[in-house]
DNA sequence: TCTGGGGTCCTAGGACCC
DNA sequence: TCTGGGGTCCTAGGACCC
């Protein structure tokens, strides 16, 4: 029987390597991408290798980056530069096979088993690679193996401009003396899980009783275990990039603050920030919830379900401000976050208000306007917690001489037509220096 | 004067329905 | 008076990744 041929792409320093492009005098310079710079609560989101040579690396507060690297240039990202040549790189990977999957802004995996009957793995890696750095001027790193988990291995074991083929073969001498937290898969959490019962290594973890790992870790664990013994079937998917499932918009406060009103004003602007994304994608959400972070790092999240689809700043400025002042617990505040969740199109959300016909502009009025009316007129809460009482109001609604039933609430599929519009992007940081 | 921002998936309990 | 089991929806939190 023969296995596929799976590759894992992976660009070197992704953000830092496109500004250099941009910036040719930056170039063989320690340069870091880090945000909120002038704020002093910025991190380092990606370092150029010669950043790195200094101890800078991602994520770590600009400030000890530049007590590391005196001569350090910093540079805030540029989420556009870095989606165009995102795309650019992708256009490429496809001219060779359709069968690649976007997993991040600069990673991917390319099915190559029908290529590598016609050329062999390592020229084809070989001119990938060639042509990322000639024709967009781009470093990467290329893992060769049989399925995705040891593709993607690979391609950490030789940075930057590495190939590393790993064959089933190669498994116990090249896998299985890594240290157990640099598998992919093993946070922080589950390192310190599986080193407590004497778990060093992938290979401790390939040779560990499967039930164990699974009474350890539950079915993660035995995904883990699988994972570890270099067996994973899961298959190049070019579609999964299309499907996005919810958005959200935060930010870290300059200070800690600690009042509503403040607060409010938070939210407003990522309200406003959050609706033109929701407007950019033509989609509406069903779901709305915010992320108090405090000071003490501490990270509530509190969110509704609604009936009538949420687009604009008002209805999700509003939503949040409500969510806030019913869980704020009164504790400094280090972050605030609006999400939103259950996506539909907005071109089928709006066919469907137009069967809300007891309400007949419910596409003009503020969400909880509307909601409060229809409250008032009722006497029971619409949309408050459970959809129970909303389901019961809406009966109500009904009994009392509406014709036709509101909309369901969470479509199954939020999948999007317009699957073309870009995928958000994933700030990179480069893997191995997240510890 | 530590620790950004945007995602995904999983779990688990309670409410509700049949 | 006492008894069920399955399925879905909703909410909150956790872990992980880039």
């Amino acid at each position: 029987m023969n296995g596929r041929i799976i590759f894992h792409i992976d660009m070197n320093s992704f953000y830092a390597s496109v500004e250099a492009v941009h910036h040719p005098e930056w170039r063989g310079k320690p340069l870091a991408i880090a945000g909120k710079v002038e704020e002093r609560r910025g991190i380092v989101v990606t370092a150029s290798y010669e950043a790195r040579a200094k101890g800078v690396k991602a994520p770590m507060p600009v400030w000890e980056a530049r007590r590391r690297c005196p001569e350090l240039i910093v540079k805030t990202p540029d989420f556009e530069l870095y989606r165009e040549a995102s795309r650019q790189l992708f256009s490429l990977l496809k001219t060779y096979t359709p069968l690649v999957e976007k997993v991040s802004i600069d990673e991917g995996y390319m099915d190559a088993t029908e290529l590598a009957r016609r050329v062999h793995p390592l020229r084809l890696a070989e001119d990938i690679q060639k042509r990322l750095l000639d024709e967009l001027e781009l470093p990467s790193s290329i893992g060769i193996a049989p399925n995705k988990f040891l593709a993607k291995m690979a391609s950490d074991m030789k940075k930057p401009l590495g190939i590393t083929v790993l064959r089933k073969r190669d498994v116990p001498k090249k896998l299985w003396p890594l240290p157990i937290a640099d598998m992919h898969g093993v946070g922080a959490k589950t390192a310190e899980k599986l080193t407590a019962i004497g778990i060093r290594t992938i290979g401790d973890l390939a040779a560990a009783d499967k039930a164990q790992i699974a009474a350890l870790l539950g079915q993660y664990g035995e995904m883990l275990h699988e994972r570890a013994n270099g067996r994973d079937a899961r298959p190049v998917d070019p579609e999964a990039e299309a499907v996005f499932k919810s958005i959200s918009q935060s930010t870290t406060l300059p200070e800690d603050i600690v009042s509503e009103e403040e607060a409010r004003r938070v939210f407003q602007r990522l309200a406003v920030r959050l609706s033109e994304r929701l407007k950019k994608k033509r989609s509406v959400a069903y779901q709305a919830a915010i992320t108090i972070r405090y000071a003490n790092w501490q990270t509530t999240s509190h969110g509704k379900t609604v009936h009538q689809p949420l687009q604009s700043p008002q209805e999700l400025a509003a939503i949040a401000v409500r969510l806030f002042a019913e869980h704020w617990d009164g504790r400094p505040i280090r972050l605030l976050g609006i999400s939103v969740q259950s996506l539909e199109d907005a071109a089928r959300a709006t066919k469907q208000l137009d069967l809300f016909t007891y309400q007949t502009d419910a596409k003009e009025e503020p969400l909880l306007e509307a909601i409060q009316r229809l409250e008032a007129k009722y006497g029971a809460p619409v949309v408050q917690k459970g959809v129970a009482r909303g389901q019961a109001a809406f009966k109500k609604a009904q009994a009392d001489g509406a014709r036709t039933p509101p909309p369901s609430p969470r479509p199954k599929q939020s999948r999007h037509e317009h699957s073309e519009s870009e995928a958000e992007e994933r700030p990179d940081s480069e893997n191995e220096s997240h510890a």
